[in-house]
DNA sequence: TATCTTAATATGTCTGCACAAATTGAGGAT
DNA sequence: ATCCTCAATTTGTGCAGACATATTAAGATA
């Protein structure tokens, strides 16, 4: 028995310990919160908010009666931060640049339609823009915007702020589903971000929910080269 | 004045909503917890529980002695499940195959080493392995391991299990940095996964510690068509 | 045997209290 | 005006106790 562990962290750090040291092997069932509370000296609510925390992690699987386990199989959970273009150019060290390409109001085709689940026909507005690093192209933004949704849309102006960050200041919260993936650039886009046909592209596409009603679709395309890091 | 709210998930969702309808707009300095807790008609640790989740959530931002505030950029924070292939696999209903392609021990290019801080001409262990999903190329893991931080490695036998499922299960559970990006398949990479040279591929760079020590430093290239999905 | 009921148990969370730690803002000294 | 010191304020966290809730295991019933 060493010194008591005051603080939940260190509690977790032992639990840590414990577990990479495989003194505790993935599958194993750890002793309950009570037990563990006499034996670090502490609260139980502090042996409670350890073991929350490192569940949380994905490093330890509770259920009631049924107690706290290893998990088999950590799952490497990574919280990328969704990127607000300004901020992260800025961030960078670079200057940031912003460019509308184009807007217009029409109903969107059947796929963003389906994803965006509007009835066929509806009208919602599509802005596409261009985000510049240092004066150099760096992502090209191509959004749809439920209108019904936003009604402050008409005020926006797009020449100015760009969507994204017009749309972070003023639908903020609300889920959504995001999917990263790869794609070569179309004629169109390599003209846009200034790369050759064909170059391998970083892709972010992002819907937008409020409740059970879509706020936006947007793809991001980024200019060769872009990376988006995370940590563990 | 409504009824009680009992408890923090109640608490939580009281606030989300005040923030929401934008009643506590982006900047905003919020009532203290003391304050907070009289309002809602519970204990001031319920607040605390609730306005901490948000915060862990990028919605508030708190400091002592300067209270909470809305965050102005409620940073998207999204948690991406790292994968491990074989349960990715399996999770989409098809058959996982692994197959080994090379194994070998030599002192990694100087990229490599650098990234992972090894003394350059020490040695690693490397592996190429390809996963499969029903037959068909699915991922390309190229992996760097340092032997001197996992005294088992000799016992691996990565023809039988891939070295992202040995190592999930036997290093120290560490920290690392990631990162996504897209890049065109390399000859040899279009020929493991059978594409076409130049093709758009999704990438991820791994890079994994325990403590200050390199333990692994991966490369995952996925067939066309990827996307890693998530949600907010 | 199979199924339903019931009790036991581990985690989840609330309460009220106390003190710790961080940060700020006011006031004083230079 | 500038810098430093110190106290007030706000969140962060610990503790003990109680009850809530989910889940399992044992026992009762058909």
């Amino acid at each position: 028995m060493g010194t008591p562990l005051r603080t939940w962290r260190d509690v977790r750090a032992e639990v840590l310990a414990r577990i990479r040291s495989r003194h505790w092997k993935p599958g194993d069932l750890i002793p309950g919160e009570a037990d563990l509370a006499v034996e670090f000296g502490c609260a139980r609510a502090t042996v409670n908010r350890a073991l929350r925390d490192l569940a949380d992690a994905g490093l330890l699987d509770r259920k009631r009666r049924a107690g706290t386990r290893v998990a088999t199989h950590p799952v490497g959970k990574a919280t990328v931060a969704i990127p607000i273009l300004r901020q992260e150019v800025e961030a960078r060290g670079q200057s940031y640049g912003y460019g509308l390409i184009a807007q217009s109001v029409a109903p969107p085709p059947a796929d963003v339609a389906a994803r965006m689940r509007l009835t066929p026909g509806t009208d919602a507005m599509r802005v596409t823009a261009l985000h510049l690093a240092d004066g150099r192209p760096y992502a090209l933004e191509d959004r749809w915007i439920n209108a019904a949704a936003l009604p402050q849309l008409a005020e926006a102006d797009f020449a100015t702020i760009s969507p994204n960050e017009w749309l972070v200041a003023n639908a903020p919260l609300s889920h959504g589903d995001i999917a990263f993936s790869a794609t070569a650039a179309s004629p169109k886009i390599a003209d846009l971000l200034g790369c050759d046909r064909g170059t391998a592209l970083f892709v972010i596409d992002r819907d937008t929910w409020d409740a059970d009603r879509s706020v936006t679709s947007v793809r991001l395309t980024f200019a060769p080269g872009y990376r988006m890091r995370t940590s563990i």
